[in-house]
This record gives structure tokens, sequence and C-alpha cells, in this order.
DNA sequence: CCCTGATTCGC
DNA sequence: GCGAATCAGG
């Protein structure tokens, strides 16, 4: 498999929304995990929360142990910098669970973006007791709807027309052939429209009326 | 052992 | 440029 425009797209996207290079390779098929995580760094993304990272270059000495175990002797590596543009904090995120065993994470936000916990019932936001003062408060869905974003989305929005205007929540999945986003205006602040912002940001519903499934934009079953 | 991303290096 | 092999941490 060759890195097609589009497969570099789908790539780039759901590497920043925070997917895992397991995901992303399995949804653009033919590839490794590696090879995404390759191609990533060749393009230029790199880091972003990576669960190995308790190494911090100290400001001291330390004399560059050379690999002990390896095929070939590998001279010391300069410098494994890789701390530098790392989001403050990532926002929690409502996770389920719908096909493997570790947590799928949603498309996140890029740096920027107002740190939303969860929406609420009326349409109040759940902060923090520190972030106190919301962005904006959305007026979300009191309910879930389902995911209809539009009777009619003439020109469906490619991977690559999405912008910071648009609602980036995937329809469908990439390498289908009609995989798109949602392109609905967004909820000013947030990455969604709002109908999916309600979807994105589980709202916690008054019990007995919880019974819509858990959508998620990668790796659900299918939203449509 | 499972997972994660990072890096190296032969191709 | 690509990605398997390897490393390193959770």
């Amino acid at each position: 498999m060759s890195w097609t425009d589009e497969r570099i797209a789908t790539l780039k996207k759901m590497w920043e929304g925070g997917a895992t290079a397991s995901q992303i390779a399995d949804e653009l098929g033919g590839v490794s995990r590696n090879a995404v995580i390759g191609k990533a760094h060749r393009l230029g993304l790199k880091s972003r929360p990576s669960p190995v990272k308790a190494n911090e270059p100290k400001k001291a000495d330390k004399a560059p142990a050379a690999r002990p175990a390896a095929k070939k002797p590998a001279p010391p590596r300069p410098a494994p910098k890789a701390a530098d543009s790392a989001p403050a904090a990532a926002p929690p995120r409502p996770a389920s669970q719908g096909s493997g065993g570790q947590s799928q994470p949603l498309p996140n936000p890029g740096p920027g973006l107002p740190k939303i916990v969860s929406v609420g019932p009326g349409g109040f936001l759940r902060q923090g007791p520190g972030d106190q003062q919301a962005p904006i408060p959305p007026a979300p869905p009191r309910r879930l709807v389902p995911a209809k974003p539009s009777p009619e989305i003439a020109d469906k929005t490619s991977l690559l027309d999405l912008s910071d205007k648009v609602c980036r929540w995937p329809m469908g999945h990439p390498g289908e052939p009609d995989f798109h986003f949602c392109g609905e205006p967004v909820n000013p602040g947030f990455p969604y429209c709002v109908e999916h912002c309600g979807r994105a940001y589980q709202a916690q519903l008054p019990r007995g009326a919880r019974r819509p499934p858990p959508p998620l934009p990668f790796g659900g079953p299918r939203v449509r």
C-alpha cells in the first residue's frame, strides 16, 4: 500500500484527533501501526500524549549509556527530546468501548479549545472547580437525538474540507467511499456541531432516559 | 503479556 | 520514503 493523499489526510486527522496508531493503521488497512507512526513522524506530526514518557532529560550529567543488548552497536543518542509541544491537559472524555480491550479515545479538540468536561441535562457545563467560566454555554440537546445531521448534505464534507468552522464528526468509516464528516457549522468553541457535541460530550441524562447506545466517532459500530 | 509511541536503519 | 525491528514505558 502506498501513501496516497487521502490516506495521509486520514492519518493526519485521526492522529490529531487522538486515535492511536493501531486504530489508524487498522482503519487505513494494509499498514502496520509502525508504518503509521513512521509516517506520522515523517509528516512532522509527533509526540502527543504518549504513554511512554516518564523519562525527561534532567539538567544534569548523564553519560549516555550505550545500548546493552542490540544487534548493532548504536552510538549514543544525542538527546531524546520529546516534550515540546504537548497539550497542557487532555480534557476528560467519556469513554466507552466498542471493540478492543482498551479505551477508545474520542477525537481530541486541538489546543486552544476550551476544556469542556461534559454537558448537563439543562445545558449547563460541568467544569472543574478551578475552571470557573464557560466560554459560552451552547444550549446542547436536552436529550440525545439520532445522528441525523441534516436531511441533505449536498456536498459531503471531505477529510480535506475540514476546518475549525465545521463539525468534524466522522460519518462512516475512513476508507469507505462515502466516508465524510458532518460538516455542520460548529458549536462555537467546539470541534463539533451542537448535535454532535451532545454525543461527544455525553450528556448526563436523568435516570430513566438512558437508552441510546454509546456512539463513538472512531471504532464505533457505525454511526450514521 | 498486553498496550502505547519513539527511534533506528536496511531497504 | 518506507516500515520492520527494536526500544522503552505503562
